[in-house]
DNA sequence: CGCCGAGTTGAACTGAATCAAGAAACGTGG
DNA sequence: CCACGTTTCTTGATTCAGTTCAACTCGGCG
């Protein structure tokens, strides 16, 4: 979910949205939000990395994606339902992120009438998203999701520990080790 | 994106998004959607399946998703943003479906304020489904997934070619026969 | 200087793919 | 309603991508 597009008034749905929610500034390897309680936030990350994770059934720890500058993130169904997240979100640099609470999303929706409307192209993108994940691991091999992902975020292996891309593109350490070796 | 569960007056939006849009009946093995065409049609289903696929890079049909009974299905890129389809849509069943076009959603929208949110509900509802199956593909062995989708939807077996199930699992027809076999 | 986490490398193993051949089920026309 | 062709499903043998287990290297930091 990142706007470098330009599409409706979300340069002015932005402004309202940050001047409404709080700034904060978080040192490297953090956690935002824990599993077993309830996340509060919605988040608009300035700068910085967050990893969104979850522990297995075979208590691996797995990276379920990464959200980097310019886009939002939360777990949306403890977000929005006030449900128990059986997820993670932890910083992996130094980070500068916006926050806004269920009830100040609300107030934005008041205040800024397009909210919905962004926040479904925002839902959009996510699912765009998620569907080309799908994609890839459904039935291309490790050589090629790995390449996919450095196409996306080239800088993504001077920021981010190998271990956790490797759980990102379901594979292990190792494998993804000997993957990068090859090229 | 099921509506068992009783949220904001998904009734009498149903109701409204009933009135306005257009029955339609199909027979089995049509394609209500091409790829390379754009999706005029966000369907609701009353009865019947629709399989959502593609072709990979090796040629192959590959299946991204089956919609069932009370659901919603379009190809949401292509339908919001009138672009090329890469996907198709058929029917595995004889089906009925409600369908709109992006218009007919437009004036669903202002006929019924609260359209905007229920539409978040719904992509927010896909979006968790998504992440399943992201968290099936990623780290569970092909029998678990196939336990998941049999649990999940019982009488798929009956219902659907058992080379669809298994694109849709992300392995072969012939690792699924020996699957089953085994249960 | 020595420890510790992160990354690498090797060897053996395994789940699933591939290739190939049959069997069963399905539909269509005579 | 049967006969035939086509598609769907099964089964076997082999191969291969990626895992697992284990040992080793490297770089940073106390």
């Amino acid at each position: 979910m990142e706007y470098n597009d330009s599409s409706i008034n979300f340069e002015d749905f932005l402004g309202v949205f940050l001047s409404i929610s709080k700034r904060e500034e978080h040192p490297k390897n953090i956690q935002l939000l824990q599993a077993g309680r309830t996340c509060r936030k919605l988040y608009f990350i300035e700068k910085g990395i967050l990893r969104f994770y979850y522990y297995n059934d075979a208590g691996k720890d797995i990276t379920h994606w990464f959200r980097f500058e310019n886009s939002f993130i939360t777990e949306l169904d403890s977000f929005l339902n006030k449900t128990e997240s059986s997820y993670y979100i932890e910083t992996l640099e130094e980070t500068v992120v916006y926050s806004i609470s269920l009830e100040g999303f609300y107030k934005l929706s008041s205040l800024f009438p397009e909210t919905e409307k962004i926040w479904n192209l925002a839902l959009v993108q996510f699912l765009l998203e998620l569907g080309e994940k799908v994609k890839d691991l459904q039935f291309r091999d490790a050589p090629t999701r790995y390449s996919n992902l450095i196409e996306k975020h080239p800088d993504i292996l001077q920021r981010v520990a190998l271990g956790h891309i490797a759980s990102y593109l379901g594979i292990t350490q190792q494998s993804l080790s000997r993957i990068r070796k090859q090229k």
